[in-house]
DNA sequence: CCCCAACTTGGAAACGTTTGCGTGCGCTGC
DNA sequence: GCAGCGCACGCAAACGTTTCCAAGTTGGGG
């Protein structure tokens, strides 16, 4: 910056004013400062700068795991959205004990970013109240968490109409494929929609029953190793719902691998607005991933604006998409007559 | 520091010497330092060691898209390995025309990185050329790229065997399936992936055929829809070679859709050891990804501690997973006896 | 007992911005 | 023609580290 001043025989100070636009630089001055940076290629230090502002135009997007459709998406969608604004961001992924216990000790984007967000991170008591000693913003996407602001979509209400969907047509054993995360962990995604499941459970009078509900370890066989082991029950389940449009699928193979049809033998339910799922056409429950992922972009630009956010909740809507996956239970009645609710 | 400084009567130096663990502080004042600056939970201000030391700690990780197997692979593991050297990582998405022609005016990166790493990405002739102006170190990932240091696999040897393993069944039209980006620009792996093919191709004294190497947007149906136009040939393929495993289990979804047996009409292989394609039994050409992303990390940790690289090229080995996606080709002979090589 | 080496520590000048304050200038309005 | 005002610009003090250099202390060897 000392150069191009030297060059164009200015003071440091109007360098300054001058590159970033403010007031107080006349047209001509301005004008020819902003050739000579350019002739020079001159950009200005991120790091002196912030010193200076004491803020970094930074994010952190804290994710469990990156190569998870979800989370890359509204990594995607933040990126995307952020950059508009001139503004960076740090990746940090947090899977398993041994780095989230790092994370949270840590807390290794202190100092680094002006707004944390949150995506799809199950957490512990503890860490959820270490948060507040990141000293920055938080941002939580896809989910709720405390008082922070956050978009998401009703997984109450999205589940719940998933799991309506199939009572309608006439399932009665319908199976929830969850994945698991740390043990004491909680996402509210993940709590909200198994509510809406069980809530629509009771609601159509169906007892509750934990063996309907597994959980498997993330990976791509989530999917169907959950629907083996619903299968492999006394009375199996004649519908699945899946967490994830990615269960979904991996539950898909499992069922044409055994030559099950579907729906024929077994309907099937995901959720999340995946396209892969329409691949297979996978009935699912859509959420508009990139448009939330842009929403908390914009949430945070706005935060490094200035402008308090408050507790501000977004909520995005979401739609059933039905594809073909379901329809009336192998040996059941028909459709129709179904208890309603 | 200054508060830290304070409280533990010492001066700013031997606080900065006492916690980056350097030499010159007995070990009661360092120990006495390290507990102040616990107590006032204080870490050091990236910006102004940043400043002062004229380095960053951070690398940027840039991509065409987050969400793709690959590159979200390699960005996880190379978060994961730089993360242990306390390094943190930026993401840019570089796709399309707008983003791209932002990316190589801007370049965003200069000053806020140490060291760019490029994930297969596409790049125009004269955008090669501007990556000098970045004045930042620069490893490729997953392909190679002028002089600067890279870590693949021989994208040519694994496609040419992978159409070996088809031409060895019996196969004599093979059709490849690949997505396509801003037209004119190029990534080493996918230009050598079709010459392997090619090659093995001509080696079989089987003359090069346009029809049978289609070109799709990047997108979830890519696959399907490659699939598609290639069955629509006057003289289909009897085998499919996909770019990607993603191209693969979209285009398994396509011939499963139309009734078609795989490998029973259509035989199918894919790239790149997406466990996806383990889920349909696809046939696969596995390169270690995560593998590939850590060593990339690695590079890039030794780049910042100031060891030269130089042209340092590290190959990565490949292995070709039979899932049984692979037969004689319908109408055609037996299996063995096809012209080998 | 003195000198010197080794070690610990502090002072202060960078690093490259931003920004409050002050100065000089030309212009307007009377 | 003059007081006063606004504008364009420069000076210099932050911002929070790192690091060179010097100073002080301690202990050991001659």
């Amino acid at each position: 910056m000392a150069d191009v001043a030297r060059v164009a025989d200015v003071s440091i100070a109007t360098v300054s004013r001058a590159l970033r636009g403010l007031p107080g630089v006349s047209d001509e001055t301005r004008e020819r400062i902003r050739r000579t940076a350019d002739e020079l290629s001159y950009v200005v230090s991120p790091a002196a700068s912030g010193l200076s502002q004491r803020a970094t135009r930074r994010v952190a997007v804290v994710v469990p795991r990156l190569d998870a459709w979800f989370q890359s998406t509204v990594l995607a969608a933040v990126e995307g959205t952020v950059r508009d604004a001139g503004v960076d961001v740090l990746v940090y992924q947090v899977d398993g004990e041994t780095q989230r216990r790092r994370f949270f000790r840590d807390l290794p984007s202190r100092r680094k970013v002006d707004v944390v967000v949150l995506v799809a991170l199950p957490l512990l008591a503890e860490e959820e109240s270490r948060l507040d000693l990141l000293g920055v913003e938080v941002i939580v996407a896809g989910g709720r968490l405390r008082d922070y602001p956050h978009v998401e979509v009703d997984d109450h209400a999205l589940a719940r109409a998933a799991t309506q969907h199939l009572l309608d047509l006439g399932h009665r054993r319908i199976g929830f494929v969850r994945t698991l995360d740390t043990p004491g962990a909680v996402w509210s995604s993940d709590v909200r929609r198994r509510e809406g499941y069980a809530d629509a459970l009771a609601a159509a009078g169906l007892p509750p029953s934990d063996e309907l509900v597994v959980s498997e370890p993330f990976g791509v066989r989530a999917g169907a190793d959950g629907t083996a082991r619903l299968l492999a029950l006394p009375d199996p389940p004649t519908a699945v719902l899946c967490y994830s449009d990615e269960i979904a699928v991996s539950a898909f193979s499992e069922l044409t691998r055994r030559g099950l049809s579907v729906p024929g033998d077994v309907s099937l339910v995901g959720i999340d607005g995946n396209p892969l799922a329409g691949l297979f056409a996978i009935t699912s429950l859509q959420q508009p991933v990139a448009e939330l992922g842009r929403a908390a972009g914009e949430m945070a630009v706005r935060l490094m604006d200035g402008e308090p956010l408050g507790a501000e909740r977004v909520e995005m809507p979401w739609t059933l998409v039905d594809r073909g996956s379901t329809g009336p239970p192998s040996g059941g009645g028909p459709a129709v007559g179904g208890a309603r609710g």
